[in-house]
DNA sequence: AAACTTGTCAACCGCGCATGC
DNA sequence: AGCATGCGCGGTTGACAAGTT
């Protein structure tokens, strides 16, 4: 039983394609579209296996693809990426729609990883050795720093943080394609671009085309950044990034710095501005937060709890929000479930249920653990309770109607008055600063310390 | 100018999961 | 349910070009 074979490979060419190969395999897409590969040496009468057809479509012929030089920005994402997904191409490729996972991955093995290397030796040089006793502090560094990562690979934030340029840098890098080789088959392949242009047009026209997040991505780091060292890049203090936006080209009302969250916290004369930038609105926001596109299986982060998080966080594309959890209240999010479970939520930590509404998240979740403080601020002890109604529906029903966890959702739809959400997270966030002793659940928690620091559990500051 | 080394990147290979029979 | 193929992935190879000695 089974499928007929879908090749005889004993036949088949291998080798570099010509443009006469290109030319049949883009004709034959153009008519049928691209997938059903074991049709396309039979019908093309290609003397290729049905493999190399989807590998030259999907990594070179395929419309959308960007050649040539990666620009800084690019570079910077994929750094930050593979610190934190690993070799997982096509899941960093995902977030870089215009690069293919297998120039990501020649690119990092060619370049990125030499320099990197370089770059490690160059700061452990510098770095002191961590004393006994000191592996908390590192241990929540290392988390920060892997959430800060991410953080920074997905935000559009344009503030450059210094690593070492250690090659000459006057713009792009040198290390860019641009050989003879490339040249001359770019033109070849330039040419069947123009075979496609049609089919793009249709393809473009029947909503093919999909968000880019990386015209949007440009990272704080900038590798052709001059005159920096390592001490600099040692001492580096992070640059929070809370929202991240795709297609929306007015960066300047989608992104929220941290120090803004702060200061809108703690400064009782902040004005109406930041207060609308806490309240970006509910659909606002959600329509720009895309379905992951990742494939599930690419996600094993790796052990332990960054794995915890950034899968969870992954799955859900929405990393910077609960990377905006921890950095505003400085401990981690990541003790709990996915996907709505109404289970736990004790430990200190947060569930990722609240991901599901991203306008309020933050405060969704501190009202996950700190229901009690809701009802004495919104004197809402009607919708706290189990087995009361809500709206004139039981707590389920009013669960199945909104299609959620229902205690974040009413908790939505409580908090738009500012004043009482200002006071609850600055309560909340009070209540935390005091605990900077307490261990909670799995994680050790250590205070960072630094002056002016809000309880900073996470902060790298040493 | 030739030999050698290094860099680049398209293509291949093998593996694992998904899916059709 | 079990087998075989489809498909996508990450790792690796090898041809070619550029650079160096």
């Amino acid at each position: 039983m089974g499928r007929p074979p879908c090749c005889n490979k004993d036949n088949m060419k291998k080798g570099p394609w010509t443009p006469e190969e290109d030319i049949l395999l883009v004709t034959y897409i153009q008519e049928h579209g691209p997938g059903t590969w074991g049709n396309v040496p039979v019908q093309t009468g290609l003397m290729r296996c049905s493999k190399s057809c989807r590998l030259r479509w999907t990594n070179y012929l395929r419309p959308g693809i960007k050649r040539g030089k990666f620009s800084p920005h690019e570079e910077t994402a994929i750094i930050h990426l593979q610190a934190l997904l690993g070799n997982k191409w096509a899941a960093i490729a995902s977030y870089l729609p215009e690069r293919t996972d297998n120039d990501i991955k020649n690119f990092w093995n060619t370049h990125l990883e030499k320099k990197l290397k370089m770059f490690q030796t160059c700061s452990q040089q510098q770095q002191p050795i961590i004393p006994k006793g000191q592996w908390e502090r590192r241990l929540q560094t290392d988390l920060h720093m892997a959430k800060k990562a991410l953080s920074d690979a997905l935000s559009l934030d344009t503030k450059p943080l210094p690593i070492p340029d250690l090659e000459p840098s006057n713009g792009y890098h040198s290390y860019a394609m641009p050989t003879q080789k490339s040249t001359t088959y770019a033109a070849n392949a330039d040419n069947i671009s123009r075979l496609l242009a049609k089919w793009m047009t249709s393809s473009l026209k029947s909503g093919g085309s999909s968000a880019s997040i990386s015209s949007n991505i440009v990272s704080p780091f900038s590798l052709d950044s001059p005159d920096v060292s390592c001490s600099q890049v040692v001492s580096v203090k992070e640059n929070n990034i809370l929202f991240l936006e795709e297609n929306t080209p007015n960066l300047e009302t989608s992104q929220v710095p941290l120090s803004l969250i702060e200061k809108w916290l703690f400064d009782e004369g902040i004005g109406q501005e930041s207060q609308d930038l806490i309240e970006m609105p509910h659909q606002h926001i959600t329509a720009d937060l895309n379905p992951c596109v990742l494939d599930p299986r690419s996600l094993s982060v790796g052990p332990g709890i960054i794995a915890d998080c950034v899968s969870l966080v992954l799955r859900l594309d929405l990393a910077f929000i609960a990377l905006e959890i921890t950095d505003v209240f400085g401990f981690c999010p990541s003790d709990g479930g996915y996907g709505g479970s109404d289970g736990g939520g004790g430990g200190g930590g947060f569930r990722f249920e609240v991901c599901f509404y991203p306008s309020n998240l933050k405060y969704a979740s501190i009202y996950y653990n700190h229901l009690h403080f809701l009802e004495e601020v919104f004197h809402a002890g009607e919708a706290s309770s189990f087995g009361v109604e809500f709206d004139g529906l039981t707590l389920k029903e009013k669960e199945n109607e909104v299609g959620h966890h229902f205690w974040c959702e009413a908790f939505r739809e409580l908090i738009i008055e500012p004043k009482a959400l200002k006071t609850m997270v600055k309560e909340i966030t009070l209540e935390k600063i005091s605990e900077e002793d307490e261990r909670i659940a799995w994680n050790v928690l250590i205070k960072c310390g630094a002056p002016g620091h809000l309880g900073c559990f996470m902060c790298d500051y040493v």
